[in-house]
DNA sequence: AGCACGCCGACT
DNA sequence: GTCGGCGTGCTC
């Protein structure tokens, strides 16, 4: 038997793999890319993935350990999830083993055999003609069951009040045995026909339809309420049709049951479901459906995206300009743009769907880049939302709103509809301040004002977390004159319940409904349509549609306005549109009003006068002169430390590294350039110094060639222990 | 990231 | 004398 080792790819944070020795006798052939294995890695143990095998190893024969079993014989990832994985490390500059982690459920890196999702049932053993002499009718009836289907899993029997000694008796007679299987998604009852598509519809359904069976982006631009949904559903329906699997992802809050229901109500397929709400067993039952092929289409959240899919045909991304599709700790990676890596591996297109655009797709469709598919009228060509900014500034205000903005939601309200008041900023009051002293509550962790909270009343960090009671006088000078200032939902809420006392006030934020089900209970409530005032943060804003709500009020436009962030009023801007799209439907179009001190803020004009895209196209302009993304590519040092000269010296350090490696791979006309360190917008947060550093470049390859050899050298550098730092390739904000 | 080793100050 | 603080180094 010849001499080889196995590479295996380990879950810890350094960029390398290992060579070990095989299981005692274990033979070559029996080691496969991509199976899991138990490793004796320094004194601890750790599940990790084969990577293959060599004839030799660099690392002395003497240091070589064995590994200690093979937990699988054959391969759980497949040579193009290793692939895939392995650009995700370089793009990302993570270790793979850390990378791996993503394509496996818990369960299974923990060392779980594949057959821990399987649910116990019974498989009939004999013909379905056969008439056995059973006693009771129970028996009876029990048999009849499996006459029409030869599997049943428990769970279903016990809901049919079928006993598990019935099932017993109808085994010793030979009828049937136990089996345990994965349980496969119920089907629908009855299948839903499509709808009528309009013209643009129907061209972006057969657009994408031509480029099926090839790599193709597509980007989906359809205002709220044009049938973004419909265009999703036929073109699943073709992919199914042609015997492949769709992937559908939508961000966290999207995954309602109403949308759940509408994909499953269309097709006579299982469809799996992976999302935040699952146990382990839940989510490795659904990985499994999607991995074995018997669900032909996943839902899920942004981890979905790695689910092994054999038959892969399709991949959409709903709302892609949605930040919960980046991760933003530990592996941060994006899953919009590992979705196209992955379409392009697969040769299948990926459509990006949103009514607001990320500036990253939009300037790819716009260079022709993307297929550009618009979709410009709403069904049934209800009139889109009427816009209007009603200016603030030197205005008397009730309780925060103005008193045309009241007198407009009372008409709604006297005409039997709902009114949404939007304000993103939780809690009574952002600010308690002194009167005499001028002292204000700050968090003693964070450079950041306490939020005050009244229900129950507390003072609240809502960065750090960090909690204490409410001071009865002040701190600083004693005097009892101490009081709330500025607006938060709760505060808004007290307001309204003041001002409509006939009217049903409904919160809608984090501190009101804490679980799904709490937010979906509320939703069914809000649906019966009775009149009523919603208040809430951006919870309200994304995924649910309010049919009968016909006004929307936004109160606080202004936070974004002027962000320090370069995409700050792409933010907002976003942030707007989904709120404004929340009101109305085909028979009873919605007023939109916004509070602003800024009436004559050009961008948020053109926002309301032109729509979002005028808006995006001059950004994009901006961001031209400024050589921001999408015009260079960007990656993020962060560093932070309880010492703030560690913080910023790290940093220092790292400038020192990277400007050597740059002047190696930046090139005349696309050099890598630097910004920083500077201290972080909130410098300090949970008690540490937080400071950046952004790297950028024009061309993707010299930004990740300097990157790659300043990391291999920072990661030696001694003497920073205490500072937490990490790269962001492509970071969601710079704040 | 863990985890252990080792070298210094302040306790029984 | 030793308990434990954290700086340093290593993991096939
Ligand atoms: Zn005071
Ligand atoms: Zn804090």
């Amino acid at each position: 038997m010849s001499f080889y080792v196995v590479d295996v790819a380990l879950p810890v944070p350094l960029l390398r793999t290992f060579d070990y020795l095989p299981v005692e006798g274990d033979a070559r052939e029996n080691y496969q890319p991509g199976q899991r294995v138990r490793a004796d890695f320094g004194r601890q143990l750790l599940t990790g993935i084969v990577l293959g095998t060599r004839d030799s190893s660099e690392v002395p024969t003497n240091k070589l350990k064995p590994l200690l079993a093979r937990l699988d014989d054959a391969p759980l990832l497949a040579p193009r999830d290793l692939s895939l994985a392995r650009w995700m490390s370089d793009y990302y500059h993570h270790s793979l083993g850390d990378v791996l982690e993503h394509w496996i459920p818990t369960m299974l890196r923990r060392g779980a055999g594949l057959n821990e999702a399987d649910e116990s049932g019974w498989q009939r053993i004999a013909s379905p003609n056969t008439e056995p002499a059973l006693k009771g009718s129970k028996q009876l009836a029990l048999w009849q069951q499996f006459q029409r289907q030869e599997y049943i899993a428990h769970r279903f029997l016990t809901a049919q009040g079928f006993s598990l000694a019935q099932c017993r008796k109808l085994a010793e007679l030979g009828l049937i045995e136990e089996q345990t299987r994965l349980p496969v998604p119920a089907l629908p009852e009855s299948v839903r026909p499509a709808l009528q598509l309009n013209d643009e519809q129907a061209s972006a359904v057969k657009k994408v339809s031509d480029v099926l069976g090839q790599f193709k982006a597509c980007l989906l631009e359809g205002v709220t309420g044009s049938g973004k949904t419909e265009v999703y559903l036929q073109l699943i329906d073709k992919v199914i049709q042609q015997g492949k699997q769709a992937l559908l992802l939508v961000p966290e809050i999207g995954l309602t049951p109403q949308t759940v229901r509408r994909f499953q109500e269309r097709f006579n397929v299982p469809v799996a479901l992976l999302h935040s709400g699952l146990n382990d067993r839940e989510r490795l039952q659904g990985w499994r459906q999607a991995r074995e092929g018997q669900a032909r289409i996943l839902i899920g959240t942004r981890s979905a995206v790695f689910t092994p899919l054999p038959d892969l045909g399709l991949i959409i991304l709903d709302e892609e300009h949605d930040g919960s599709f980046k991760q933003q700790d530990g592996l941060r990676y994006s899953a919009r743009d590992f979705a196209l890596v992955r379409a392009h591996q697969a040769q299948v297109p990926v459509l990006l769907g949103s009514a607001t655009p990320s500036l990253e797709s939009l300037h790819n469709a716009l260079t022709g880049k993307y297929l550009h598919l618009k979709l410009t009228r709403r069904a049934g060509n209800a009139r889109p939302p009427g816009m209007k900014l009603h200016s603030i500034l030197h205005q008397p205000l009730v309780h925060g709103f103005a008193e045309p903005v009241l007198t407009a939601m009372q008409q709604h309200l006297n005409r039997g509809k709902q009114v949404l008041v939007f304000l993103n900023r939780r809690g009574f009051a952002p600010l308690l301040a002194c009167k005499q002293c001028g002292w204000n509550a700050e968090c003693r962790r964070c450079d950041a004002r306490m939020t005050l909270h009244q229900y129950p009343p507390h003072l609240h960090c809502h960065h750090c977390d960090y909690q204490q009671p409410v001071p009865k006088v002040c701190p600083e000078c004693h005097s009892p004159d101490i009081e709330p200032i500025g607006q938060g939902t709760e505060r808004i809420e007290d307001h309204l319940s003041a001002l409509f006392p006939q009217t049903p006030v409904k919160r809608v934020d984090r501190d009101t409904v804490r679980t799904k089900q709490a937010f979906d209970d509320l939703f069914e409530e809000i649906h019966t349509g009775d009149p009523c005032i919603l208040v809430g943060t951006q919870m309200l804003a994304k995924g649910h549609h309010f049919p009968d709500v016909t006004l929307v009020v936004i109160l606080d436009s202004d936070a974004g306005l002027f962000s320090a962030d370069f995409r700050g009023m792409e933010h907002s801007a976003q942030l707007i549109k989904q709120v404004a799209g929340r009101a109305g439907r085909a028979e009873s179009p919605g007023d939109v009003w916004i509070q602003t001190l800024y009436a004559d803020h050009p961008q948020l004009n053109l926002l309301i006068d032109d729509g979002y895209h005028a808006l995006a196209l001059s950004i994009l302009r901006e961001r031209l002169d400024q050589q921001l993304p999408p015009y260079s590519h960007m990656a993020m040092l962060r560093s932070e430390c309880e010492d703030r000269a560690m913080a910023q010296r790290f940093l220092e350090q790292a400038r020192y590294i990277l400007q050597h490696w740059l002047k190696q791979y930046g090139q005349k006309d696309a050099p890598v350039t630097l910004l920083g360190p500077v201290p972080a917008i909130m410098e300090r947060r949970n008690g540490r110094y937080r400071f950046q550093l952004q790297v950028f470049c024009s061309e993707r390859k010299a930004l990740h060639q300097t990157l790659d050899a300043a990391l291999k050298q920072l990661q030696e550098l001694k003497g920073f222990n205490k500072v937490r730092w990490h790269i962001d390739v492509d970071p969601l904000d710079t704040l």
